[in-house]
DNA sequence: AAGAAGATTCGCT
DNA sequence: GCGAATCTTCTTA
């Protein structure tokens, strides 16, 4: 999995201006879903890291897809497994995530939720965030070292 | 009220 | 590599 903080303060975060219609799901409180549209085509899932009223998320980048490949394949429309997953909008597509995600808790809605992966070792490398132009110098990006199933073409250090 | 930019992807060159 | 698709927000008039 690849993903990226967006903080409270941070001028690069959607919630930086206070909340809107479009964000408002940043301030539920930690472990909701936040989705929205970019660019008119693509939707983008976050997961809520905050206390309630704290705007602040993580966006889920990249997933290395592991159950239901046949579903996911289907509904990108694509076969190559590598790019199944591969992009913040890609994923969602795989995944049939759109706004009526939006809000949901992941503690305790079926349409969405988090489960534990595979028990392995990781090295999580920290690198800057993908195609944002304020606040870029900023270390928020995290994936696992190694895994051929990251957006970007860039996999910096550890 | 109108226009530009954006946490993107896809297709064509 | 470049541009289109096309929605929300922020800036400018």
């Amino acid at each position: 999995m690849e993903c990226e903080a967006y903080l409270h303060g941070d001028e690069a975060s959607h919630a930086y201006g206070g909340k809107t219609p479009r964000n408002a799901s940043m301030f539920l409180g930690p472990f909701h879903a936040y989705v929205y549209k970019i660019y008119g085509t693509s939707f983008c899932v976050n997961v809520t890291s905050e206390a309630p009223d704290v705007g602040a998320a993580v966006l889920v980048r990249a997933l290395e897809p592991v159950d239901g490949l046949p579903l996911m394949r289907r509904r990108r429309g694509v076969d190559s497994l590598r790019e199944l997953c591969r992009g913040p909008g890609r994923l969602c597509q795989a995944l049939a995530i759109d706004l009526r995600c939006n809000g949901l808790s992941l503690l305790s809605s079926s349409e969405l939720w988090l489960e534990a992966g595979e028990a392995r070792k990781r090295r999580i490398g920290l690198s800057p965030r993908i195609g944002i132009s304020q606040a870029a110098h900023r270390r928020l990006r995290y994936y696992e070292v190694g895994n051929d199933f990251l957006s970007g073409a860039r996999h910096l250090s550890p």
